[in-house]
RNA sequence: GGGCGCAUAGCUCAGCUGGGAGAGCAUCUGCCUUACAAGCAGAGGGUCAUAGGUUCGAGCCCUAUUGUGCCCACCA
């Protein structure tokens, strides 16, 4: 047996194991006929970063769920790759050239810069990979896929054009969100919404031919340039009379007209508005109703444009100051009010956006989304916890067609061909050059698709789709989807919609939700707080494990976790202790079989662990099966610290520094049942499971393939159990005495066991020489030859008694005496008040009125004996 | 404006379908006991936010209230 170091060294051993499990081809799955698909997809990481907390705690569920799966005997399938997050990526690498080389991606040409887009792909895409697999990942590496890679893109022209010919996807012009900074169109989804302390500005509009005006109020004073009416609600009398009349925008000298619509609120503001049908998405309903003209005053960059004034050229916000002092400077500023409202912002830049209408791509949500609907109202995908389904819900039955058209390069091309000559709009699969109607010469849309697209597709693009191929067959549709509730709108929705429209089936089961990791003061991690911990950097000094722990404990479906680094140590602690337990049980092995003893070998403490894991067992299968994690890894701990270690090698110990049989029953129990505890493990702690485990004798290559422990009839012994209770419960009491009374463990005592239960007693003989101090074990049924000057502690079924060479100060012998007769009066008094309740008795279940009974028994005993000291000591 | 969380020990959080409140960290006491001081043995600390209700029985279910966080929504 090589000497084994006292502390685990992770460093030294996860590389390695990696390796192993990949070179052995356990990660890639195959199909096989005679086992269960399951299949999870990995929310595929943006190129452009690196491997953040977050991450690392979706894969660390993931790797949780697949690798109990495999062991479970399922066909375990982990797709993993990465996706190419177009506007996220096209910034970053404009960042990179503009810091670097001072260069536009205009400078370069759409060409030259998508070749740089993909040698930073290359880099980041391959790191991030890189970091997944420190995590200890057991994703199938040979099918990794990216969202741009040749599959997919050819799943994203199919249902392009599959969704046209369908009339789902169209093109029109219509109010979209433009951000003036990435200079492209988003969808709403892509909109953050903060509120912003702004004003609201009260102006006229003079009357044509009167010297009356209207005052308007508006929070955006800038965009009434592009106005084309007033409108006022109908019902409301103040204006009745201005209806139809015409009035004079000022700074333009235009003529609009003041029109009736339901759509304005009397209460608020003036109760008129101004109508800018270009810039304002009500605006712009009010105006089809009207049939106002829409003419757009900001350009692409957010400054006003060819309104022929001098406004023209100018930003928006410098723009809002001039036009405010010359309304002012003409006597038509009535007043400014201070005024807060929401203000949507750009989701990967902060850029306020800017609502106008532009000619972009759509996709009709409606009639998908009745079936994104039924399918979840139908229980066939399942969000844990249940409550997002209603989130869910609420925003499928909202949703509005989707602005699918990026102005950006990196993409996936918009596949609709413009013919030069005749004017025809093709869509096509495959690139064309010519015009199908006319033969002129095409010209290929220039715009991109909305990155989320293609993630819409990722449950089935990735396992071959378009074609028919045999994975598809057999492991679509995937198990659980494990993600974030951020990204519930983005992907999680469309990807139903997606699986749907074009598998016929709902993508996934099961979405499991997990909530964001934040650091220690509840903030959200981020780049420019500098607040973010990386996951890497804990790997490297606790361990790939311990990190791994930390993110699956105490953690439940939905709720964000704080992370520190102190709970990270505590992890790295367990490993520890774990890698000590195993090192004992090394030390000290003669056989080389992992196999039980007979069963009649087996001693009272035998018995009570292989009940207690047996039990453990059962609890983790039916907590892993409900996608409880953080239950099921909670009590692998309590198990392994508390039972196992605290216990049952303290137990053991006499026996294990002894060469007889009773030695190798007990070496033989202590190898199964720690192979096995191991074995529920490894999904969470996949490193230091494997390398325990193949110090151990084993049968089989690696624990990662080995069968997931299960209930097992064999092992049930609640009679060992209830027993080695008592026997527990009476060392404890010894120690606590014993602390109490401030008597060091080096100083044993005789200890005389009052019982008339002498059987369970002598089986723990040993246990009260070598765990509580005991000197010699005196088992009586009678207090005759317990001598005088002795203290005493009354637990279930007896009364121990220990002297002491000091003198027993009888008074403070008497008083704890009294406290302890007081806590079982109480004890006393509940149990029997419950079981004399006609309603408890008749009502309850049976176990729990019999447990009741019980304790009554038991208290009852125990105050019979406390009563005889304080006789005895007066 | 609507919806959804959360409120449990000093701190951070678990608590699965209702059957006498738990962990980690922190605090206090004693221990280098031949796996582990990254440890061992003990201890202290909670009217489970508040008020009602259902139930034989409520941290858990229902109603209301307070505090707090998030999401959604076109009030210019």
């Amino acid at each position: 047996m090589k000497e084994l170091p006292k502390t685990y060294e992770p460093k030294a051993v996860e590389d390695r194991i990696y390796k192993t499990w990949v070179d052995n081809g356990y990660f890639h799955t195959k199909i096989d006929k005679d086992k269960t698909p399951f299949t999870v997809v990995i929310p595929p990481p943006n190129v452009t970063g690196q491997l953040h907390m977050g991450h690392a705690l979706d894969e660390t569920f993931q790797d949780i769920i697949i690798r109990t799966k495999r062991m479970q005997g399922y066909a375990a399938l982990w797709v993993p790759g990465t996706d190419h997050a177009g506007i996220a990526t096209q910034i970053k690498v404009e960042e990179n050239l503009r810091v670097n080389e001072n260069l536009t991606r205009y400078d370069l040409g759409r060409e030259k810069f998508l070749e740089r887009v993909w040698d930073w792909k290359e880099q980041y895409g391959n790191r991030i990979i890189n970091q997944i697999k420190r995590l200890g990942c057991s994703c199938d590496w040979e099918r990794e896929r990216f969202t741009m890679d040749e599959g997919c893109s050819k799943a994203v022209r199919e249902v392009f054009v599959n969704l046209y010919e369908k009339e789902l996807i169209y093109q029109d012009t219509r109010i979209i969100n433009w951000c003036p900074h990435c200079r492209t169109a988003l969808s709403d989804a892509e909109v953050e919404y903060a509120e912003q302390a702004g004003h609201f500005w009260h102006i006229k509009y003079p009357i044509k031919d009167s010297d009356g005006f209207i005052e308007v109020a508006t929070t955006r004073p800038e965009t009434m340039l592009g106005d084309t009416a007033v409108a006022v609600n109908p019902a409301d009398e103040r204006y009745k009379d201005l209806v139809g009349k015409t009035l004079i925008l000022p700074l333009m000298n235009t003529e609009i007209p003041v029109i009736a619509d339901e759509y304005v609120d009397l209460e608020f503001g003036t109760g008129c508005v101004k109508i800018t049908p270009a810039h304002d998405p009500n605006d712009f309903e009010v105006g089809k109703r009207h049939g106002l003209k829409e003419i757009r005053v900001l350009d692409d960059d957010a400054k006003i444009a060819g309104t022929g004034t001098k406004y023209d050229g100018m930003d928006r916000y410098e723009a809002r100051k001039a036009m405010v002092a010359d309304l002012e400077a003409l006597g038509l500023l009535v007043s400014i009010e201070d005024h807060s409202h929401n203000v949507g912002q750009c989701y990967r830049c902060g850029t306020t956006v800017e609502p106008l209408t532009s000619k972009q791509w759509f996709v009709k949500m409606e009639p998908l989304a009745k079936e994104a609907i039924k399918a979840v109202e139908d229980r066939d995908t399942e969000f844990i916890p249940d409550r997002f389904s209603k989130i869910y819900m609420h925003w499928m039955e909202n949703v509005r067609d989707w602005c699918i058209s990026r102005q950006l390069w990196w993409g996936h091309r918009i596949p609709a061909f413009y013919c030069q000559d005749c004017g025809e709009t093709t869509v096509s699969k495959t690139d064309i050059c010519t015009c199908p109607k006319c033969g002129g010469a095409v010209k290929q849309d220039e715009d991109v698709l909305d990155t989320w697209f293609s993630s819409a597709l990722w449950p089935f693009s990735t396992l071959g789709w378009p074609d028919k191929t045999e994975d598809l067959d057999y492991f679509y549709p995937t198990s659980v989807l494990v993600t974030g509730y951020d990204i519930i709108f983005f992907w999680v929705a469309r990807m139903i919609v997606s699986g749907l429209e074009h598998m016929g089936q709902t993508p996934f089961k099961h979405v499991y939700i997990h909530g964001l990791v934040r650091d220690s003061q509840g903030r959200k991690m981020s780049k420019s707080l500098g607040n973010g911990i990386d996951p890497l950097e804990m790997v490297d000094k606790y361990g790939a494990d311990a990190l791994r722990f930390t993110l699956a404990t105490g953690n439940s479906p939905g709720n964000d976790m704080r992370f520190y680094e102190e709970r990270v140590e505590a992890s790295r602690n367990f490993a520890n202790k774990i890698w000590n337990a195993s090192r004992f049980v090394m030390l000290n092995l003669s056989i080389d079989k992992n196999e039980l003893p007979e069963m009649d070998a087996l001693k009272i403490e035998d018995k009570w662990i292989l009940h207690r894991f047996n039990e453990l067992a059962k609890a983790v299968n039916d907590n892993l099966e409900k996608y409880e994690l953080g239950v099921a890894v909670q009590k692998l701990y309590d198990f392994i610290w508390d039972e196992f270690c605290d216990w049952y090698i303290e137990l053991i110990k006499p026996r294990f520094f002894e060469q007889n049989e009773d030695n190798i029953t007990a070496q033989k129990v202590i190898v199964y049942v720690l192979s096995n505890t191991l074995k529920l493990l490894h999904p969470f702690m996949p490193f230091i499971t494997e390398e325990i485990w193949q110090a151990l004798p084993h049968d089989g290559e690696s624990i990662m393939i080995s069968e997931f422990p299960v209930f097992d009839e064999k092992l049930v012994f609640p009679e060992a159990e209830s027993k080695m209770n008592v026997i527990m419960d009476a060392i404890k009491g010894i120690r606590n005495r014993r602390n109490e009374m401030n008597v060091p463990p080096s100083k044993k005592t005789k200890l005389y066991i009052v019982t008339d239960a002498p059987e369970i007693f002598e089986a723990g003989r040993i246990f009260f020489e070598k765990l509580a101090s005991a000197s010699e074990v005196v088992i009586s049924a009678d207090k005759a030859g317990v001598p005088e000057n002795a203290v005493s502690v009354v637990v279930g079924k007896a009364e121990l008694f220990m002297p002491v060479d000091e003198l027993v100060d009888k008074a403070q012998e008497l008083d704890r005496l009294n406290k302890e007769k007081a806590r079982l009066e109480g004890e006393i008094k509940r149990v029997e008040g419950k079981l004399s309740n006609k309603g408890f008795v008749d009502k309850a279940p049976a176990a729990v009125v019999e447990e009741e009974k019980a304790k009554g028994e038991k208290y009852k005993e125990m105050y019979a004996k406390v009563l005889e000291s304080i006789e005895n000591l007066k």
